[in-house]
DNA sequence: CGCCAATATTGGACTTACTCCTATAGTGGA
DNA sequence: TCCACTATAGGAGTAAGTCCAATATTGGCG
């Protein structure tokens, strides 16, 4: 069985591109490229860093929302690049993100805390023998 | 600032809903109203038990991908019921399932970890300075 | 010179994992 | 009669991504 294309090895669980690229603008301003070399170094991801564009999109609607601004910085030697920094309301936001990710943390704990409760043949062996319907 | 219809409240993060739920039939047989009150009793969820509809649709695409089985049984005093047992390749599903959330909590962890390391005028403060432009 | 890589930003089209609302249908209580 | 509970299911929409492609500048290699 191939569970190479399965939400089970995690390809589909979401990244918190927001919350970490308001973590990286929390210590200073950086334009976007920079946040995804950033992302790229970061190593913990299950399945690749973020997508480009994705982060691209995500500043973009950040700075709509007014936890981000942005300003254009010519670049000798390149296209000019958009800095961007995390605003107050940014800052507040980002507090609130981590008192969801610490609750979000102790979620995700409790589940594998059952699935640690399942016996072998529960969890994997073959042909364990099912009973107990509910109802 | 109303930060209620944000995502930094959690309530757009994932609910592993189908981990969750083969890890509730891995002990046995159920249907799906019955895993719905099992999802309302366990408490743990940022913004509410998941959707019934959704459950619903997650069995039913399990059941198409081969990880969950069911056959209808008929109620007296009721509307029959389809009732849902893991396969072994629900089990095998259910494996890989643990060790990505093993991981993907580590990755969590280490952002935890990221915001510890702010200072408050980082992380909340009013008026914080900003500096460092990258590039 | 022509081509490719790296830097830098952006849009179109798509997928996944949900959400809310509604429909259907039988049982039993006020 | 009307409502709540049990039970399943579909339509339509949203959030957070994905992949692919377009645009533009600079610099290195052959």
């Amino acid at each position: 069985m191939d569970f190479s294309d399965c939400p089970c090895t995690g390809k589909t669980l979401t990244k918190l591109v927001k919350p970490l690229v308001m973590t990286f603008l929390a210590k200073g301003q950086l334009h976007g490229y920079a946040i995804q070399r950033l992302l790229e170094s970061q190593g913990s991801f299950q399945s690749g860093p973020p997508d480009l564009s994705g982060v691209y999109r995500s500043l973009k609607e950040m700075e709509s929302q007014g936890y981000v601004e942005s300003s254009w910085i010519s670049n000798d030697g390149g296209p000019p690049k958009r800095c961007f920094s995390l605003t107050d309301n940014g800052r507040a936001c980002l507090a609130i993100w981590k008192k969801t990710l610490i609750d979000y943390r102790a979620q995700i704990d409790e589940l594998i805390g059952f699935m640690d409760e399942l016996s072998p043949e529960e969890l994997d062996a073959k042909g364990g023998e099912r009973q107990g319907v509910e109802g």
